[in-house]
DNA sequence: CGTTACATGTAACGTCCGTTACATGGCGCC
DNA sequence: GGCGCCATGTAACGGACGTTACATGTAACG
């Protein structure tokens, strides 16, 4: 890829993370950028394919840090926690908080969106099912630690309270382990 | 009200909930609603001041609705779950799929939506946890069960899965109860 | 030096947007 | 019948949008 391309990409992701994609518009992107919609146009073929380039980016960015996290989790902390961790951290809040408004966006716009999300969501569920321990490996099982997850990261979004939302995690966890009288739950 | 703002309030509200509200505009409402943009802002004087009174009608409406079936629970079923069985109903769900996208768009956008979220948020957690058992009555464990129910109806909304969604909630009030030994979760 | 390819600037196109100006209905009231 | 008020239709405004036409710069290569 050209250099200047990859400067683009790298510009329109802190535009994006920052004023959200749900109204977004290349003169705008473009000024932000230190560029004109002209060049955008002419690097990126239109705004559709610099949108999907550009979150592709975003996502396989960051799955590989999510990988890199997957691998080392603390002693005695649940996955769950790891993961949150990670999620809440300053460098991958902003980029997970705009993912989570294109996975909002491509349930009620599938046409304009749903390309993003064919893979995401039974990727993820998939992955967690795996990671859990071989009894309670069942669809429900993954759809809940997903889930509480899922909801979790919005509230932290909606109300910027991380102390409460991390409390609620750990309280999770807690319950989980005393369901099933001790050991690590996913 | 004048009866025909009435009817077009009406007609916004089924309009929305097939839209979504990203990317509304006036014109295809009206035709929608089989009107004109002009009559749109005659009665309701701009876009913004009709989608807060068409925003708040449905929101009003579903408290209502909520509060009703929140009166009369199933003997044995969590309240998490008869609030879950009302969710994923076909009156509720469309609707109720609409205001998360609000939610998730009044985060990114607190300058357009934001006056839709300082009521709700708040209110929710408040409501549920003034439901709980007082040896449960915590931020914590509140923020779970709306984190709980949050997640789950947003996995619902991504991909359609009702048997799946609800057997994590089922599983969730299982994990619940072992944990504590008995009684009923909220 | 001339050519060629890529990069960029300026300006416009056509379309949609929310909104407004202006004219015209219908309908009760004096 | 005239008058006023609410409702409605037609058409336009100014602006933003994605995109394109066209000209120009710049630098590498023969």
């Amino acid at each position: 890829m050209a250099p200047r391309k990859h400067e683009l990409v790298e510009a329109a992701i802190g535009y994006l993370v920052e004023h959200g994609l749900a109204d977004l518009s290349l003169r705008p992107l473009a000024a932000a950028a230190g560029t004109s919609a002209r060049l955008l146009i002419y690097h990126f073929g239109s705004k559709e394919r610099l949108l999907a380039e550009v979150l592709d980016t975003l996502q396989s960015r960051l799955r590989a840090s999510f990988d890199a996290v997957s691998a080392a989790g603390q002693e005695g902390e649940a996955p769950l926690q790891t993961f949150w961790k990670w999620a809440i951290s300053r460098r991958s809040f902003p980029s997970l908080r705009l993912l989570y408004e294109l996975q909002i966006l491509a349930a009620q716009k599938p046409e304009s969106y749903g390309r993003y999300l064919e893979r995401n969501s039974r990727d993820w569920l998939e992955l967690v099912r795996t990671a859990l321990p071989p009894a309670e490996r069942t669809d429900a099982m993954a759809t809940l630690l997903v889930a509480v997850f899922d909801g979790l990261f919005l509230e932290l979004v909606s109300t910027g309270d991380r102390r409460r939302t991390t409390e609620a995690l750990d309280e999770f966890v807690r319950i989980v382990r005393r369901a099933r009288g001790g050991g690590t739950p996913a």
